[in-house]
DNA sequence: GCCGTTTTCGGCCCGACTGTTTTCAGTCG
């Protein structure tokens, strides 16, 4: 797809123009259908002039350029832009604390083309005396560069959010805090963070600034105020806390939450209203009389909107659905009725089956699935024939001394590949469920492992597709399975696509999760359990389903055990017909 | 450069902190 090439170059161009001090509102408009166009979910090659010109922010020039790139590969106001301002400057404005301004001037004085050239200056000392910078600018510009080559950019989902509950435990413990919320990207469940926001109310707003920056963990303090701070954690994680008035609590959380795409949509609804939102509340134009901000649902409630769940404020068509009343009734984690990915002690697991007997009372469900690795999978002890078939007996055993719960006999079966898998028909037939998942050739062509699990797809005994894309969140990346084609196979054949809910894996991405959904596909959320500790990853499972627009009627575990059983051998029937 | 229940011109989201000023510009989120 093309969608990212174009969109960097807009952005590219947004930098460019902003550094030759352009009209701010035409650089703003550039970034706008640079995000719009990352975020279109589809193959921007394929649109017509008419159906660029429907995406929001691309008007006709704009579309002329992505038609010219499409065409020729090259975008000709891009190329005179980079004959005016030199490309390499755009890196400069990565460092945090220099903006275009400061990079025009050093630009304009010393003709510095990179971030090397400029440490060097800074280091010389050649930046005092221009206009504006002093020792202190200076030697921020230094700290920045340093900041900038250690910082590594986001960070997994998984990782960030113990982190930022550390530092909730810690401030609700040692500062005076009110009320306390873990905002931003982490609140909204987003799978990669790139800094902690945190907001508060306190009666001694300067006491919770000190608890904060005091820190254990804390390796620097970018800045301190009155009722804000960021600071920098050893790990490299950037973290912000704000300090609000109750009365203006709803409106901090609505505004540090964003995303801030969302946020810029609900202040235009304000301003077109004769109303004005800001994070200490909304507020009437013309007397400045405050309407609400104590809670976020009397934000929305005021703007004339169905209240946003945190989960789906990336400005991807909630908000028209809000001001309709039309949200989707989301998924709730109540509404999980089991777990479909599991592993005991009989492959890589650490849990006894009979340990994995008592999960579905301790975690209020009906059932779990027992999806032990097949044969195929040698370094995870993957199961073979003979031994598919002793814990099959050994989960009966176990089932006839349960009331009201059950384990489900299944297996994550590999796909080999070929697209085969590990078992034949005379005992895949045997399971209650089967997990499929790839584990090995990930490096296969697009269209060959897209072959492969499409074969393994219609096999009548596959009930769902394991961790589909293979993706580990900032350690390896996807295969390169079309998911597309992945999507249309589950919609023909009902085969139900898994929702891996591991951390790292949180596996289908989100764009995905809203196609199948919107094909009518079936999701079904797994945790791929390895240990007790890991059932509780559930919860992000189901936020990213939430993310997804999922209800509860879209997703396979929501159905208890009878219907769930019903489920998946009418799919299987329909799939041998 | 985009956009329109203020519709083809004249708007375009809003506030905190820092470092430089001597009332504010630049940067960030």
């Amino acid at each position: 797809m093309k969608n990212f090439d174009i969109s960097s170059i807009f952005n590219k161009m947004a930098d460019l123009l902003e550094i030759r001090g352009e009209n701010p509102f035409r650089i703003r408009a550039y970034r706008k259908a640079a995000f719009n166009i990352e975020s279109l979910g589809k193959d921007i090659s394929l649109f017509s002039k008419e159906d660029l010109m429907n995406v929001p922010g691309i008007g006709s020039d704009l579309a002329g350029k992505i038609e010219e790139y499409l065409a020729t590969g090259k975008i000709e106001a891009y190329e005179r832009l980079k004959t005016q301002v030199p490309e390499s400057l755009t890196e400069l404005l990565g460092v945090p604390g220099l903006g275009p301004k400061t990079v025009a001037l050093i630009y304009d004085r010393y003709r510095v083309k990179d971030i090397a050239e400029l440490a060097k200056l800074a280091k010389e000392h050649k930046l005092l005396g221009l206009p504006g910078i002093k020792d202190k600018t200076e030697a921020n510009i230094i700290k920045g560069i340093e900041m900038l080559q250690r910082a590594s950019s986001r960070y997994p989902l998984g990782r960030a959010l113990p982190v930022a509950r550390e530092i909730t435990a810690h401030l609700s413990e040692h500062a005076p805090v009110g009320r306390l919320d873990i905002a931003g990207s982490i609140r909204r469940w987003k799978e990669t963070i790139g800094d902690i926001d945190i907001i508060s109310t306190s009666r001694d707003p300067g006491a919770v600034m000190n608890t904060f920056t005091r820190m254990q963990g804390v390796r620097e303090v970018l800045m301190k105020g009155p009722t804000k701070s960021s600071v920098v954690l050893k790990e490299g994680i950037q973290v912000d806390i704000r300090v609000v008035e109750e009365d203006s609590y709803g409106a901090a959380l609505a505004y540090f939450t964003g995303s801030k795409a969302h946020n810029i949509r609900l202040r235009e609804i304000a301003v077109r209203a004769g109303m004005k939102l800001n994070e200490y509340g909304i507020f009437r134009e013309k007397d400045d009389k405050k309407l609400g901000g104590r809670t976020e649902e009397e934000i929305y409630e005021v703007l004339g909107l169905q209240y946003v769940p945190p989960e789906l404020r990336e400005d991807t068509g909630e908000v028209e659905a809000a001001a309709e009343y039309s949200l989707p009734r989301l998924l709730e984690p109540s509404d999980i009725r089991g777990d479909l990915h599991v592993h005991s002690d009989w492959s890589d697991g650490n849990m006894k089956l009979g340990e994995l007997a008592d999960v579905p009372l301790s975690m209020g469900y009906r059932y779990i699935a027992v999806t032990d690795h097949s044969k195929g999978l040698g370094v995870a002890r993957g199961l073979n024939e003979e031994r598919i078939m002793e814990q099959r007996k050994a989960i009966a055993a176990l089932n006839r001394k349960l009331r009201g719960t059950r384990l489900l006999a299944g297996v994550e079966i590999n796909i080999r590949s070929d697209g085969s898998l590990d078992f034949d028909e005379d005992v895949m037939k045997g399971f209650d469920i089967v997990v499929a998942s790839v584990h090995s050739g990930f490096k296969q062509s697009g269209v060959r492992i897209t072959e492969r699990i499409v074969k393994a797809m219609r096999n009548p005994y596959v009930s769902i597709i394991g961790h589909p894309s293979g993706r580990l969140i900032g350690e390896r990346d996807a295969y390169e399975v079309d998911m597309e084609k992945v999507i249309e196979t589950a919609a023909e054949t009902g085969t139900a696509i898994e929702i891996n809910a591991y951390p790292l894996r949180l596996d289908l991405a989100e764009p995905y999760i809203r196609r199948a959904r919107a094909k009518g596909v079936s999701l079904a959320i797994g945790t791929d359990s390895h240990n007790r500790g890991q059932f509780g990853n559930m919860a992000f499972g189901v936020s990213l389903a939430r993310r997804g627009w999922l209800e509860k009627k879209d997703v396979l575990n929501t159905r208890d055990l009878k219907p769930l059983l019903a489920t998946l051998s009418a799919k299987r029937r329909k799939k041998s017909s």
